[in-house]
DNA sequence: TTTTTATTTCTACATTTGTATAACTAATTT
DNA sequence: AAATTAGTTATACAAATGTAGAAATAAAAA
């Protein structure tokens, strides 16, 4: 089974597993912003997670604690890898000159980012 | 009505008319490979699009030549906006950064960017 | 003029996704 | 011990998405 797409309501309940790096049901519901969803559906989508391998759980009684498979840089690389696949035949360097012009980046924070990378290694 | 998301079917057809620039049904589906999807299946994605507000047509008889109304470049730039709002609380600069510390670009990628957008203005 | 082609429109159905009720259960609190 | 809490599992249904058959039709070709 590999690695696939996570749907919205899927993706909604990664960032909050995410951030918890562990938790409870209860712990996931708490993160929901009123108006809370049913306590089953958000039981469902984890069940769902656990079946697309995105999330397993440690056994406590009969309760899980849920935790992410797949971190969040996996997911959103492969998400970026897709999207420049998809839009930019694949290459990174014309994504971020798009940026750039989409004034989105500025060419000082190219310069700025170049530094901090080079001082790095 | 606002830009909405595209589902996979309809990203697809999107892609083939940003190819096209503006086509007949015919044209779209020519671009599938095998094994093509059922005209009325494309049909019925673009009278989906249309009612998105991502294509439009011009008339021809009966017939309807499709053109997108939402540009490639839009598109993209709507999805890595959300994209990075999502996996890097919205900081272009954290997505690149993480690009380069994932070895999808190269510190040296970045210095030839930044020496051809320096050129340009 | 008849036939064929390229559609559109209408309709229908399967699958996936989103949501929630009901029943049940282990653990915790009173 | 009885009641409450947190959660699971099973089930159900609505909405969205994906797919395509059938009928109709204008334009093009024979």
């Amino acid at each position: 089974m590999k690695i696939q797409t996570l749907t919205k309501a899927e993706e909604q309940v990664m960032q909050y597993l995410w951030k918890l790096e562990k938790g409870f049901l209860k712990d996931v519901l708490d993160l929901f912003p009123e108006p809370k969803p049913h306590t089953n559906t958000v039981s469902t989508i984890l069940k769902v997670l656990k079946d697309k391998e995105f999330v397993d759980y440690h056994v406590h009684g009969r309760q899980h604690e849920y935790f992410p498979l797949v971190s969040k840089e996996q997911y959103s690389g492969k998400t970026m890898k897709s999207l420049v696949k998809n839009y930019f035949k694949g290459s990174y360097k014309s994504a971020v000159s798009f940026l750039v012009e989409k004034n989105e980046m500025t060419v000082e924070d190219l310069e700025m980012l170049l530094d901090e990378l080079k001082k790095k290694d």
